[in-house]
DNA sequence: AGCCAAGCTGTTAACGATACCAACCAGAAG
DNA sequence: CTTCTGGTTGGTATCGTTAACAGCTTGGCT
């Protein structure tokens, strides 16, 4: 068991030329005459040849590595499993290879993973940026390696973004909750240093505020980070002595957590679309966004950037979608 | 933007030293004097110096790359996402990256994707393979790279694999909608030439046999690949003659196809808990298994084999749980 | 025959880092 | 004063591959 994997050299023995030649013929392309290249070919069957991209990568140390790196909070949030696998389907596509680490919601672990992903230089990053400044990357950015962002913008730093408009979306679900009747209106949502969470919030008070409705700290949570601490959290709400009769979860994880605590007669709305909405009692109303396109759209933007797309950093923003199923148009109690 | 990025060089000329001694400095425990090693590291600053892991891994031929690769049907699957999120930290916690790859449950993206990681010199693969024979890995496991199956055995290759008892949890449920008087149950799986899929079915097949009901053919719906699949499937059983009262869905993206088309009176036994499960009506019984504690135990097995382990592959089973929680449990015809 | 073009193949020198060994220096010991 | 020791530093070759160029055939043309 010498375990050791034979390299052009040695396919260049046994077929009884230069490694030039093996070369050639690995990458095709180039004119190798059709005897020579079988004999070489069927060396390289032989011995399982593979060629050696770290060492190929190294010779062509202007060309791209084909590789690019993910950052996201966590896989597990199904939010960010589509964005990852649209992400890495656009990868494939384009011939690339795709790092993924999770952040968890650490920016010094997010520094890490994304300095052991630069040292293999990979040709650009996706990020779903942790709370705080991400100045850290600027060195990086100017040695070449590009950035998008996806979902979120990333304090400090001049990239593009792909994200939806998270304030309007949650002011209008906000809305049309206190046009049926709602005055204590509950939120649930992750720090507001997270980029996305603030917008929620920012819409989240922008509608009670138009409305002229006092914002009541006991029912606005953030830090929230799971579904136990979600459930907690409306547990809460629920034993306050003027309790909401209505609430907003900010994304589809807490919004998993809060259902198992909420009672029925709860109103009802969720950032993000997911499965079962439509099968749960009552139908849950859910603001909608499309992570697979929001992520194949970053993938894009990347890529274009790697192949030398110079123009400013832009912001895309994709359109989200109230679906009303039934759980956000419960009257409240001040309803006409 | 010359966009070209520091070497060893340029901080060894900035530092006035030799690049060995640069060299030592930035992989610490060799002795330097701190005056030069103060000198270096400044120079690592001003110019932002990180160390080429790739050409450092060149050198470094029989050094580990501290790279791993999973590969997934999916990481849109919230199994395959589990498994992606407890792999990856195992990996970190060891000081490697990982790359990502999805099949799509189709053997020559498998292969394809399998090939760009060797390549890249990974140190082992962490698999859910796809259908189909994986002799194709047998070189690469000659030349040294280690493999670790999760959820599914690989065919035509030995290796370790962590699962769970497939045939004997499915037997156990189903023996359960018979004990509750079902004779006619469906049941929704992908194709059998799935390792897990082939062992979920014959679980259920025996569960049939032994109580002496012949299995119809127009129950079982095999190669349902999504959610919109299984609920067209699921509709397709309701519009027989003989419908199903009893339905057994593979996973738990078709048990969430499949929720959607169910009435709420056909006893439903899904395979995975999900987060909803309590809350829908009726509260959905489950097939529990950790996809977490698979995919660190197969990380922790491929790690323990990257580090020398050479004893004979073994398979780790992990134990499911049956969780009765109102769907699986509703009478059938014949319930006593 | 003489010459050139076209096609094929080989030689050399990198890419950026590190293993290995040699060289240097100061101070201690003889 | 010489030799030795130990700590520090530098030189050289090398990992596997490929860019750039050089050299060799062969055949066609005049």
């Amino acid at each position: 068991m010498a375990a050791t994997r034979p390299t052009m050299k040695d396919v260049a023995a046994e077929a009884g030329v230069s490694t030039m030649t093996v070369s050639r013929v690995v990458n095709g392309g180039s004119a190798v005459a059709p005897r020579t290249a079988a004999r070489v070919e069927a060396a390289v069957r032989k011995l399982g040849y593979q060629r050696d991209d770290v060492a190929r990568q190294l010779r062509r140390t202007h060309e791209l590595s084909q590789i690019i790196g993910l950052l996201v909070d966590d896989v597990t949030d199904p939010f960010m499993a589509a964005v990852a696998s649209a992400a890495e389907h656009v990868a494939r596509q384009r011939g690339s290879v795709m790092l993924i680490g999770s952040s968890r919601a650490d920016l010094r672990r997010e520094r890490e993973v994304i300095a052991a992903f630069t040292a293999r230089r990979v040709d650009g990053l996706i990020l779903t940026p942790a709370a705080g400044s991400h100045r850290f990357l600027r060195p990086a950015q100017a040695q070449g390696t590009k950035i998008v962002c996806v979902d979120r913008a990333a304090p400090g730093l001049e990239v593009d973004a792909v994200v939806v408009d998270n304030f309007g979306a949650v002011r209008e679900a906000v809305q049309q909750l206190v046009a049926r009747g709602h005055r204590r209106i509950g939120y649930l949502g992750d720090t507001p240093k997270i980029w996305t969470f603030g917008e929620r919030r920012r819409g989240y008070l922008a509608a009670l505020g138009a409305a002229g409705i006092i914002a009541d700290p006991a029912l606005v949570r953030d830090g929230v980070r799971n579904g136990p601490e979600a459930a907690a959290a409306v547990t809460g709400m629920l034993a306050l002595p003027d309790p909401p009769t209505a609430l907003l979860a900010g994304n589809e994880l807490l919004a998993f957590g809060a259902l198992t605590a909420a009672p029925r007669d709860l109103a009802f709305v969720a950032f993000d679309d997911f499965a079962l909405a439509a099968r749960l009692t009552p139908p849950v109303t859910v603001i909608a966004q499309d992570p697979v396109a929001l992520a194949t759209s970053a993938a894009h933007l990347l890529f274009a950037r790697i192949h030398g797309d110079v123009s400013p950093p832009r912001t895309v923003v994709m359109p989200t979608r109230l679906i009303r199923r039934g759980s956000g148009e419960l009257p409240g109690p001040f309803a006409a």
